[in-house]
DNA sequence: ATCTCATGTAATGTTATTAGTTACATTCAG
DNA sequence: CTGAATGTAACTAATAACATTACATGAGAT
């Protein structure tokens, strides 16, 4: 994989506990994301602390959402993991004494900035129940065709 | 740095390029990036192929500009360097088996492409013409003020 | 011709970042 | 008290971007 995929991971993450009554181990979880439960633990901590999620310990312990899906956008969640920039490209450097590189950084920097806005507005405009809505609906797109046996192919 | 600049890196090149008579070396052009010939020629390769530039070897060799300034756009240059992805966020899997995961992968796709096709799109109304008239204004501006030494603040 | 200056490019080294793992402390239900 | 869970620091591994070295090739100067 060559992108950062913390976002996508983390929704992912947070549809599956939408779906399972009770708290979800982290354990669970990382089987479900193929990684490491501690991993789990260290991306789940900005969602706790944002106050989307809560945690427990001991028997029975695990994670539950603790937010209004509805209310939730991914720009939300996107807010509450602290990922360094959505773009892979940027300028050189941030103020060159060099009036060429200054000419190039207004360019791209305004067009960099357009981007961003764009996608953060987008991410604003999506929220956490229109995701799973949008599961909900196939998966009944599929139950009509297939015997399907469970959320995922490869937990049969 | 955190992003990856290769393009903002060559078109500081090619501003300079177009200041200079003459071709210009990579020993050269490197000092003004402050890096190796090498990485000079590695991420002019692109741009020699596609015809923006033209290298020739030995003495009074070096790097020029053969084309049209004003008929070359930073889309243009963008599509020479072969860089992977504009966006440093992305799936987690292309073609995820778990119904939830691709509802994800739509939601996400969708925004992402968006974005893509307008940094693409912005890239494409700005020519390298108007970077080199923009660095011409800001060049005058500062000649009324102060006695400039050259076009980098350190190459005095 | 040959010497020097320049590019072309493969191979290697270096550094930074991210993901993954281990280890152990803490907390809580039973 | 025991066992199951999280919290977190420390360490390791994998990857990617960037820089460097080394050497081959080509073109002009003498």
């Amino acid at each position: 994989m060559r992108c950062d995929s913390r976002l996508s991971g983390v929704l992912h993450v947070l549809l599956h506990m939408a779906e399972h009554d009770g708290p979800s181990t982290s354990e669970t979880l990382a089987r479900a994301m193929e990684t490491n439960p501690v991993v789990i633990r260290r991306v789940m901590a900005g969602l706790r602390e944002a106050g989307y999620v809560r945690s427990e310990k001991g028997h029975g312990g695990g994670w539950s959402i603790v937010c209004d899906l509805s209310a939730v956008t991914l720009r939300d969640i996107y807010d509450a993991l602290d990922q360094p920039s959505l773009l892979a490209i940027g300028n050189r450097s941030a103020e060159p004494e060099c009036l060429v590189e200054q000419a190039v950084n207004r360019a791209l920097g305004k067009v960099f900035d357009e981007a961003e806005a764009l996608l953060l507005e987008r991410f604003g405009a999506v929220t956490l129940q229109m995701l799973s809505d949008d599961f909900h609906k196939s998966m009944r797109a599929r139950r009509k065709s297939t015997h399907s046996k469970g959320v995922h192919g490869h937990d049969a």
